[in-house]
DNA sequence: AGCTTTGCTACACTAAATGTAGTGAAAGAT
DNA sequence: ATCTTTCACTACATTTAGTGTAGCAAAGCT
């Protein structure tokens, strides 16, 4: 399967407009919880997998190929790992985690 | 369809923690999508419709419930409107839409 | 009254993800 | 050397999500 291009129509757009790639990327199942874990320092395929909890390992590995094609994530020695790329993406990611905890406790505050 | 609620278990994770919950939540299809269009401004079903070019009704009125349910979205007399909450959210995907650019081009040059 | 726009719903079809099982290769123990 | 594990997947049937086309009721305009 191919990864959402840049320049190309995605799902989801016809445009092919960079961000819309981007988040056709990101957008498809645990993608960003693959980055997420792997910045924390290189993983196998098992140790994703079981951060994944209920992710199949035919869409592990599919992600994982989207990931590698996008420039995000290599393989190492050790396991996989985020590319300068994808460090760059997970600091922009990163203050998601944060601003999810007020929001969770918000939600909860005000249901 | 329940939308992805912090502290139960969500679609590709038994966790529960908020930032899983928000990353099922933006991974769900157009999501990110939807939530871009608005920062614009308010918006109509029509509008984001045709902004989402190949998004169907069903999934865009199902999208759209999921968002105010997660209190990022409302209801307007204009149209459907980011709230406080989504702005927030909108701001910290903000970066993304440029560092997209430079990646789609890096992408291009190495392939 | 008739025409348009809006915000949907219905429904059949296709695509994506899950869950369980299993396979081939490599490493470690006996 | 063979036996067992571990690892990185692949296969495949089932379930869930998303698409695409059609259409409908309510509101606004003329």
């Amino acid at each position: 399967m191919a990864f959402p291009t840049p320049g190309k129509p995605v799902r989801g757009s016809r445009s092919g407009q960079p961000i819309m790639a981007l988040f056709d990327l990101l957008g498809r199942s645990w993608a960003m919880g693959i980055i997420w874990h792997l910045s924390a320092g290189p993983g196998t395929f098992r140790a994703l997998q079981e951060y994944c909890e209920t992710i199949s390992p035919t869409t592990l590995n599919k992600r994982i190929k989207e990931l590698i094609q996008a420039r995000m994530v290599t393989k190492t020695l050790e396991g996989y790992a985020l590319t300068e790329t994808g460090e760059e993406l997970f600091k922009m990611l990163f203050p998601l985690g944060k601003w999810a905890k007020d929001w969770a406790q918000n939600l909860k505050e005000n249901k």
